[in-house]
DNA sequence: GTTCAGTTTAAACGTGCGTTTAAAATAGCT
DNA sequence: AGCTATTTTAAACGCACGTTTAAACTGAAC
């Protein structure tokens, strides 16, 4: 395996449980068995190889995303949870993709928003734009009688909660493990997570 | 006022819009303009700074809301609505009893949670235990069908959207002033997303 | 006026960070 | 084999951080 992956995949794993600024070079290239100078030779700066994490995921992902979601846009009538459903399967895919991609890439997702203010979120609108508008789409004609204004909160919201429940999924899983005795895995709380968000953007208009 | 009071404040407002790792104590003594050396004079090391810019706001806080949510309980039919409408009160008071203080206390909610892995949550469940426990509470009574796991699950995503929102208030305040060209409070955050999180809560079960 | 606990101050300490440098090692090509 | 471009390496750089030190200052008590 090339030294570049080799670092991408160290970080990636430390990035997701540790966060991005908690994260320190030195750390990654231990882990990587590199040496630490191989970073800025391969990636130029510790934000580009932020950066290098994040595209390696969004190009595959974001491709069956856009597909996912124009399906159900093209559908007659569209119940709110079809639209977030979608996402399952494209997402689910990351574990073929990486083993525990798909924990990884919510986790990493969860960081990027919180950690770094608000650059993922420039990241992800201008590298992206795709997969939020027709997202976008697909709720409003779920959802017509929604307010731009009403949409534009719920979607954060949307947002909020997605993001902090997959960055801390790790802790989220063991507590709820040893609460209730039984192994939860990812797709658990995936499964959870749907109804609640379909129903919160879903919400009477007050 | 004094060099701790002096602190504190400047401590509370930077840490609101930067995050506690963010924050560098030399930022904090130069707004204070106290010396570098009196933050570990008065409060011996910069976790324990954090833990007193928290606990002034939970001191006021804790009681208000205990007796909200005990009032709510000891209704006979209690509508989820209502029970996290028993949280706008008390968290609009924080605004007389410190300026912004809404407003700053609820984004250091959201830096607590994301950043110093799991420190806030430790403190919040050991100091501030019957909070938590008159709310489960009242929850259980207003939708008696859901289980605890379930009750465990969306009591998380519920925390997570109000954690990420409110850690991100200011700019997306900003965005959807922007936006809809007309001006906004954090009143009317708190308006929007009561809805969404007791839709949430009280979406039904697959 | 002296004493003394409490407070403030300037300076330094040690550590860990991201990044840079320049030499050494490696791999590809003729 | 010999040259060249690429990659790896050890070491150091400069900086910012939280914390500690010890001296200077303050104000009330006697």
């Amino acid at each position: 395996m090339s030294t570049k992956d080799k670092i991408l995949d160290a970080a990636e794993e430390l990035f997701a449980v540790k966060g991005f600024n908690g994260t320190s070079l030195r750390e990654i290239t231990s882990q990587a068995e590199v040496n630490l100078a191989a970073v800025n030779y391969h990636f130029g700066s510790k934000k580009e190889l932020i950066k290098a994490v994040m595209s390696r995921y969004m190009n595959e992902l974001a491709p069956n995303l856009e597909k996912a979601l124009l399906a159900v846009y093209e559908k007659e009538q569209i119940d709110l949870k079809e639209v977030f459903t979608a996402f399952v399967q494209p997402l689910l895919s990351l574990n073929q993709f990486r083993e525990n991609g798909t924990s990884n890439f919510l986790q990493l997702l969860g960081r990027g928003y919180t950690d770094s203010q608000g650059f993922l979120r420039w990241f992800l609108t201008t590298q992206y734009p795709n997969v939020i508008a027709y997202f976008v789409q697909a709720v409003q004609k779920a959802y017509p009688e929604l307010t731009p204004e009403d949409m534009f909160w719920r979607l954060h919201f949307t947002m909020g909660t997605i993001v902090f429940t997959m960055s801390s999924s790790d802790a989220l899983l063991d507590i709820a493990e040893s609460d209730f005795e039984k192994q939860l895995e990812i797709e658990h709380l995936i499964e959870q997570v749907i109804p609640y968000i379909a129903a919160g953007v879903a919400a009477p208009l007050s």
